[in-house]
Formats: structure tokens, C-alpha cells, sequence
RNA sequence: UGGGGUAUCGUCUAACGGUAGGACAGCGGACUCUGGAUCCGCUGGUCUAGGUUCAAGUCCUAGUACCCCAGCCA
């Protein structure tokens, strides 16, 4: 037995040079129990799987669990299967499906062959189930659901037994038989587990394992009308699987005991354990698949891939790179305690990467109109553009320079704060790889709202410098009038303004949206280089922030969607002041 | 109030019983044709109370707080 080096990590395709390559990892605990399982020869290899339930799409928090389990396969030589958890027809679909499997992809994991459903395995679960009616482990109960409620007592009080529980194996194993057979309604009748009602465990008070359900299934369609729970399926899927490590969250630690429980009373191919880890939180937003789907029922945001949610669609969509999100998951850490994490996190390794590779672009989204009056009317100048400062090998770009141009309106105050080293009457600063130039005059409306700047700029300092060395302040960003190409702008904040939006104990967690998460700016200006730009595509506004190409940008209607600003000093100076 | 879990800087996360470390955030500085990036520095933590020990985040005892479980959801 070859010991595998879990130090070897980042071997991943396709993934970058990550950020701290230099470190050794430290070791979470799941994986300090694979290496002991290793040492001690309980396992050659190790086998995990990821387990989603089509029922909604990817969150950043599956996106954990995703890097977890095809990481540690990755890591140890050994194989992650991608396997849907598709046992409740009524609220899963084929769209998940799809979409899933798009996710993981795109985070640049594979399952090679291995796609797998619990539901091909239907027939051997029933098969299983037959097998333990006739060891007299399991039997069917005719009471209603709210009896079996009843019965199963509180947290404190034990569970009263079913007057069915008792029944012959034969005539439990008849009725299970005509269940599947379809001669009984909705309801009448499920299947238990005869273990114990006063287990202190209430998951151990003889829980269901089949129920019937007369509906279409995405992948069997009406070939059944029973259906297996979760914790039947999933330890048998697991041991059918010759699954080793069967990783999952926190909330299903009460279910460990059931899941040995099945595996130890049927004759199963293979001996998985269970092991819990902590599920993601992260601040200003929502990770729970039920909020996530009312969020897109009620129209509060625009589908599942509005860039304002936590999935991995609507994050992709936002502009983020899977590499972000995977530096994100090696960054969070694995463990048991309870977790929330500060979306800064986040924000902070999509900068990281997008820094790295984003193409620099110059676009204004708030115009101000400026004159150079000394520059000549017919004029029409290229200056050379870094396309990017941290890589050299991306060369540069030509980029028009005219007489009118727009500038940030942010980037001029008729009145500058201490501080603010921006335009201002008189004052001299440097376009950015063109000219010094220095604010003459103001145009005003009747309002007294600025509408147009007059300047001057000195020839001598073309590309930037000035010659006699004399030196401005601050560099802004700017877009020639005549050349610049109208887009959308979309810009995004957080979707809530509470921290914890669904941890109050008080009010509804809706009531904590933020009305602002979404802004457009239906014409802003960019550079011409931006003409052919790709959906998907990411550039960096210069001193604003990450930019990508929305899906619904057109040739002659671009749309951006800010994936995250650049940080921003000056906003913190200006906040306290 | 039954059972199962978890407690380390503001937030994540490390630490054979032997100097409580890292990251993000925050603050300060250097540098800069992006108030970006980069670099440097600082602040800041072992849930509480006892006990064992030369030595306790770690071991023991007793508390406290928080999370999960009463679906024919997963």
C-alpha cells in the first residue's frame, strides 16, 4: 500500500498557480481520519462521493462540500462519483439535474463514468427492503401520518409501539408487495424499520424507510409509486457504491446510528462510515436551497443565475472564476464547529484572482463631459494602454484620444475635501497614459448641477510624464467622447443588508433584502477595444473594479455585470470624514 | 426538560501536555501613471470555575452558551 502524500495537493487541471502555493496544508480532521484508515490498512483506496439532490441548483456551499470530496480523491489517488440523491419525485427535476452537473464541471471536477442515481438502484433497495421485512426488521404500518406522529412521542417522552408492528413477516411482506404493486392510495400504509420507540434517538423510533407516491419520476417515470427515504438509500447507495469515506454535514450526525443500523443488518457489499462536517454560512446572504427557491419563485431575484445569488450559476454569471471559488473552499478550512464566514472572504480571493488575469479596460460609468479647449477640434490621437500590469506578456492596446472626452463624475469635485487629490477648479491631474491636464472652467444648468468641464492640457506630457518632472497627485480614467461605445452596467451589492438574514429569531428574513442590490446604469461609455467582447468575458474597469460580459450583451448593446469592486481607499477616507 | 454535537483574535482556522500561529477584516507606513496591485508593521484570542502537572487551549470535575433531532423531506 502505497501512503498517499496529502501535502501534494493542487493537482488539479486546469486549476492555476494558487495563491499560497508555498504552504504546507494543514490537515482537517476528515482527512486526518483517511490517513489513519490508510496507516492502519482499513482501506487500500479511498473512495467518496458527492451526493446532491436535484431539487435546486449549486450554492457556494455545495461548492464545499464539491472541492471536499473530489479534492480528497484527487489528493489520494482515488475516485469521487457524482451520484443524485433522487428518491422524492415531487421536488426534483431534470432542469437540476442538468444544471448540476454543469456546475460541477465547471468548477473543473470529474466524474469520469461514474454518474450514478439512487434511483438505479430502486430495484435492489426494494430488494433489500424485502429482505429485512422477512428477517422481521422491518414491517408495514397502516397508520395515518399523524398516528405514526402521535406515536412516535416527543423529546423527552418515548415513542408508543404501532399495532402493526407485531404483524407476521408473511403478512407485512404481502402488503409491501401489493404497495409497489399499486393497490393502495397515498398514505395508507409505509414501511418501517422495527428498531426501537424509546430509543432516545427519535430518528431510531422505527422510521420510515418506504412511502408511497403515486408520481412521476424524472428518470423512472411511473415504473414505481414507492419510494425509498433517505436513510435507507442513502447508506445502501453508499455500500453499493464500495463507497469508504461517505462525507456530509453536520444536521445529519442523528442519522449516523440509522445509517449503520441498515448497513449492519443487510447483507451489503462494501462497509462505508459516515463522517459530518460543518456547513458553510457566509454573511449577507442565504444558503438554503428552500430560501434560494422562493427568492426565484417570488421574482425577487431574476432566476437561479441572477448574479446577486450564492450559487455557483449566479456567481459564474456575476463574473466569478472557478478559481476564486476553489482558492475560497482551500481557504475556509474543514471542520465541526458551527461557521459563518465573512463574504469579504470571498470578495477577496475573486479579487485576488481576477488581478492576477483580467485585462485592463478604461470605462466611465457616471459621465462628465470635458473639453481640452487647446487641444484641436479635428484631433483624433492614440495613446498606448497596459493591458495588463501583472503580465507583461499581455502587451498593449491603442486607445483614441480626442478634445471631448468623459471622465467620473466622482473623480471631479467643484468643492474637494481634505484629502481628495482628484479634479478640482485649478487643479492639475494626469489622464491615464495621456496627458496632464488642468481644470479651467465649469459649465452649469439652471439647476446649478455641472454639466461640463473646460480644460487645458500640456502637450509636453504626453504619455504622462512631464518632462520638467513635476508631479500630480492623481491619475484618472477616461473615454473619448466620439469613440467610446455605449453599455449597460449592472451593478450588484449584497442581497442582503444583515449580516445574518435568516438568523433573527424575530420578523421574516425576506424583510432583510437589500433594495439596492441591483443598480443599472442603462449608458455608460467604454473604450472601443471592448466592441467584440464575449459573454463571459472579465475585464478590469481601471480603478473601479472586475467587470464581465453578460450573457444578454449584444454587438451593438453590451452589458457588464460588476463581479466586485476594486478596493477602494479613498470610499474609506471619504466614509469616516 | 431526552439524545447527539460544538466552543481559540471581529471572522474562519492551526497548535506530540512544552513560545497560542496563519488567513481575511481593521489600523499605520513604504511604493505606485489604477487612492488598484505589491511590500512592511501593528492591533487582537483559548466559554466559566475549580483541579492534576515543573508546565494545560490540550488531561480531570462541575457549570455556561450555541447548533441539530419529534417529515410518509434530504
Amino acid at each position: 500500500m502505497n501512503r498517499p502524500d496529502p501535502s501534494r495537493s493542487d493537482s488539479s487541471a486546469g486549476t492555476p498557480k494558487s495563491g499560497g502555493a508555498s504552504k504546507a496544508p494543514a490537515v482537517d480532521f476528515i482527512r486526518a481520519i483517511i490517513n489513519e484508515d490508510l496507516a492502519a490498512g482499513r482501506h487500500k483506496t479511498v473512495a467518496t462521493r458527492f451526493p446532491p439532490e436535484p431539487n435546486g441548483y449549486l450554492h457556494i456551499g455545495h461548492a464545499k462540500s464539491i472541492c471536499l470530496n473530489f479534492g480528497i480523491a484527487e489528493e489520494y489517488g482515488g475516485t469521487c462519483n457524482l451520484r443524485f440523491d433522487d428518491t422524492n419525485p415531487v421536488k426534483e427535476e431534470q432542469e437540476y439535474v442538468d444544471s448540476i452537473q454543469r456546475d460541477v464541471r465547471w468548477l473543473s471536477f470529474d466524474w469520469d463514468d461514474r454518474l450514478y442515481y439512487a434511483s438505479d438502484y430502486f430495484d435492489q433497495l426494494y430488494e433489500f427492503a424485502e429482505r429485512l421485512i422477512q428477517d422481521g426488521k422491518a414491517y408495514v404500518d397502516s397508520l395515518t401520518a399523524d398516528e405514526i406522529r402521535e406515536h412516535r412521542g416527543t423529546l423527552t417522552e418515548p415513542g408508543r409501539e404501532s399495532p402493526f408492528r407485531n404483524r407476521p413477516a408473511a403478512e407485512s411482506l404481502d402488503l409491501f408487495r401489493r404497495m409497489r404493486a399499486g393497490e393502495f392510495p397515498d398514505g395508507t400504509h409505509v414501511l418501517r424499520a422495527k428498531i426501537d420507540m424509546n430509543s432516545p434517538n427519535i430518528l431510531m423510533r422505527d422510521p420510515t424507510l418506504y412511502r408511497i407516491r403515486h408520481a412521476s419520476h424524472h428518470r423512472t417515470g411511473d415504473q414505481w409509486c414507492i419510494y425509498p427515504m433517505y436513510d435507507f438509500t442513502h447508506c445502501l447507495s453508499d455500500a453499493l457504491e464500495h463507497i469508504t469515506h461517505s462525507i456530509c454535514t453536520l444536521e445529519f450526525e442523528n442519522n449516523r446510528p440509522l445509517y449503520d443500523w441498515v448497513l449492519d443488518h443487510l447483507p451489503v457489499p462494501s462497509r462505508p462510515h459516515q463522517y459530518e462536517f460543518a456547513r458553510l454560512n457566509l454573511t449577507y446572504t442565504v444558503m438554503s436551497k428552500r430560501k434560494l427557491l422562493e427568492l426565484v419563485k417570488e421574482r425577487r431575484v431574476n432566476g437561479w443565475d441572477d448574479p446577486r445569488m450564492p450559487t455557483l450559476a449566479g456567481l459564474r454569471r456575476r463574473g466569478y472564476s472557478r478559481e476564486a471559488i476553489r482558492s475560497f473552499c482551500d481557504r475556509i478550512g474543514v471542520a465541526k464547529t458551527e461557521s459563518t464566514v465573512d463574504l469579504a472572504l470571498l470578495e477577496f480571493c475573486v479579487r485576488e484572482d481576477l488581478n492576477k488575469r483580467a485585462p485592463r479596460v478604461m470605462g466611465v460609468l457616471r459621465p462628465l463631459r470635458i473639453v481640452i479647449e487647446n487641444y484641436p477640434v479635428d484631433r483624433i490621437e492614440e495613446v498606448e494602454a497596459i493591458n495588463n500590469p501583472e503580465e507583461p506578456e499581455a502587451g498593449t492596446r491603442k486607445v483614441p484620444f480626442s478634445r471631448v472626452l468623459y471622465l467620473e463624475r466622482d473623480d471631479f469635485r467643484e468643492d474637494p475635501p481634505k484629502k481628495f487629490y482628484r479634479l478640482a477648479p485649478g487643479r492639475e491631474v494626469r489622464l491615464r497614459y495621456a496627458y496632464f491636464i488642468t481644470c479651467t472652467g465649469i459649465v452649469k444648468d439652471e439647476q446649478g448641477e455641472v454639466t461640463e468641464l473646460r480644460c487645458t492640457y500640456d502637450p509636453a506630457t504626453r504619455g504622462g510624464d512631464a518632462p520638467d518632472g513635476r508631479k500630480v497627485k492623481s491619475t484618472i480614467h477616461w473615454v473619448s467622447a466620439a469613440h467610446a461605445l455605449p453599455a449597460e452596467i449592472r451593478l450588484y451589492d449584497r442581497l442582503f443588508n444583515h449580516p445574518n438574514p435568516a438568523g433573527g429569531k424575530e420578523g421574516d428574513w425576506k424583510d432583510h433584502l437589500n433594495p439596492d442590490s441591483l443598480e443599472v446604469i442603462p449608458q455608460a461609455w467604454v473604450e472601443p477595444s471592448l466592441r467584440t467582447a464575449r459573454a463571459g468575458a472579465i475585464f478590469q474597469f481601471e480603478r473601479l473594479g472586475y467587470f464581465c460580459v453578460d450573457p444578454d450583451s449584444r454587438l451593438r448593446a453590451l452589458v457588464f455585470n460588476r463581479t466586485a469592486t476594486l478596493r477602494d481607499t479613498w470610499a474609506k477616507i471619504e466614509q469616516r470624514q
